[in-house]
DNA sequence: TATGAATGAGGCTTCATTCAT
DNA sequence: TATGAATGAAGCCTCATTCAT
């Protein structure tokens, strides 16, 4: 069970046949490309189009207006994170462990993608409150997800049983996101998977039982 | 010693001028106002303008710029958390207690009005790079506070001395923005001042020696 | 004689082919439906072909652009009010009743096909300069024939020898194009057919000896 | 009474102080010659402003937007036609009279601003259902004038009793919009107004008793 | 013949800022 | 100081037409 398997539930066979063409593809990565180095309020679709190598007519053709580009970049990278946190919420290993792997997990992916971590920290910030709303509807799903560990921690007693999951879950993802905007807003000058043990053990001590 | 001391070493004489006359602050207001009922992407200068009750050119006459607007709603509201956080500093109490203190009042503050937890939650949050890198810089100031609570209360032996100063800090701010941030985007329907102890006990634990 | 022989001058015989193939009429019926249905302005060539089963390309095997598709819809449905024209001009009737025989048959072909009638006397009209010059040719033909009528009933007595030709062709076309246009804008809700006789006579008095 | 009275029942004050000023004559003005010049789907908003000697977000203090403009320009020139009409109302003068002058007086204001006839007799009419719609509107009032001298001659017993006075505006309107369009497309290489006395007999014939 | 994915030119409208009064 | 009418730059999207298959 992938997330390829939950999008089936929602999306029409059309837009499935769409998301596997190359153009597809190729816009969605486009457009991080042009928001990273452009800004979000200076990312026009010409712009993108001309970095996808298409008319910008071509656009179009696989999304229905700016907004559902900017959507889909989103959903299409968000998605890599939820397949990761789904994959490893199947191992055999204590919550902790999955928390350490979360972290690193979720450090490594933009780590290794600079233009991908300007564009969700800062850039996709800045879009209007109706594609923010969207937006976190995705981020929904990682969320669900990542309380899925706290519970297990909780009834495993590795973490404290009286906790406020949502407090808690509000200090996990409030802590990375805070630590990752802060590593792209220094320019990567270090090294962010580094962080990731020391915030694991900063987090588990706040969290255990 | 208040904020204006601090703000004395970067603002000229004429600024300061300007900040002390009735209709820069009614200016200021109106923004937050026009930002919190119609989104930042909807806060035109005009209507700014209407709302504080001048002519349109008359914002030219206190602001540089639409941004000057911008940056000075955050100056000056922020200007509020550190005079706080700076009174909070001087009393003669534990680190955790005024950790305790800070959350407390920071979540007050925004509790108590609305319209500016809405503009610095979720709306100044879209304006573009440059804004942002300039609220950043008024937003440091009261980092700078907040890491003085850290250091006493590793130097006093209340908190984890082997602790990474800049991961505890990104781990109490990006808890308590997220925090808030929920509580503005779930339209407060539940008391955020309440949540504070737990907040604090939470990330006291994470901290503590 | 028929309006085929007409076209026989201006079209070379390419065209001719083309227009006997189904295809070709599958697109103007196609064409018909959908201006009427969608209105000029959303009567865009990927709906025609979509509504003709056919695609967007092979249009332009028969067309040589969208143009040519609204012209020859006027084109060939004129054909049928010119080639009733004609048949009526054989009769061995006088020209008042050739007279009411044609406002009949007009009134009868439109009120036969709801589809046209929208096309020709409100979404046509909508068309380009150039475009209307065209049809204005071929109606051109029409308002021929109608001549014939009235230069006959001149000739025989039965209308006012004096009368300004043109200025009574006008009248004619004017009146019946302004009380079928009222009809459809009325969306037919009364049977136009009826008014035929009340037309003719209110003409009949204007024009008769 | 004129029309000003007219419109003050339907138009807030807001829109009168408006169209009073200079600028919206202007723009009104500058419409119908770019409009008779470029034709209908030629004519920019761009180019109307240049025409008017403002510049382009001008427009938009005065007219909502370009469709606004175009239903303006009807307005405020078939006001002149109604104005007309108004007056020749309150001759004391027998109905066909009243024919002779309201056919002369039409066709005099077209004869005299030939761009005005080319607008309204072939351009506007290219515009989408909407506008047309919207144009038909302040059509109905001249129209509803026009049946009054209809109403007026049959009561007086100069028309016939008996006439559908549906038919008859459709048969007076009718003639007279054609013979208007024939002439402007016939590049007005005739005087229009010497018609006048034609049509009003061919018409007189037509409906009198 | 037939297809349909790809092209790319073109225009309405908004709104921050200015400047004559 | 204060006004507010005027400015004009800038971008999303549509759709007729082409052309490789």
């Amino acid at each position: 069970m992938n997330r390829h398997s939950y999008f089936h539930i929602f999306l029409g066979g059309d837009e499935l046949v769409k998301k596997d063409k190359p153009k597809y593809k190729q816009i969605v990565d486009a457009a991080v490309i042009v928001i990273a180095e452009n800004g979000y309020h200076q990312a026009q679709v010409s712009k993108i189009a001309k970095q996808a190598g298409v008319a910008d007519g071509t656009i179009y053709l696989y999304f229905k207006n700016k907004e559902d580009i900017l959507i889909s970049v989103f959903q299409e990278k968000m998605g890599m994170f939820v397949e990761k946190l789904e994959h490893i919420l199947t191992k055999e290993v204590s919550a902790s462990e999955k928390l350490r792997l979360m972290i690193e997990s979720h450090f490594g992916l933009l780590s290794g993608d600079l233009h991908l971590a300007i564009v969700t920290q800062l850039e996709l910030r800045q879009s209007n409150h109706e594609i923010r709303m969207k937006i976190n509807g995705v981020l929904r799903e990682y969320l669900l997800q990542m309380d899925k560990i706290l519970v297990k921690g909780m009834e495993d007693g590795e973490f404290d049983k009286d906790m406020d999951i949502r407090l808690a879950r509000q200090m996990v993802f409030g802590t990375m996101d805070e630590t990752i905007t802060t590593w792209v807003m220094n320019d990567h000058k270090y090294d962010l998977v580094d962080l990731a043990p020391k915030v694991h053990r900063l987090l588990m001590k706040g969290m255990r039982a």
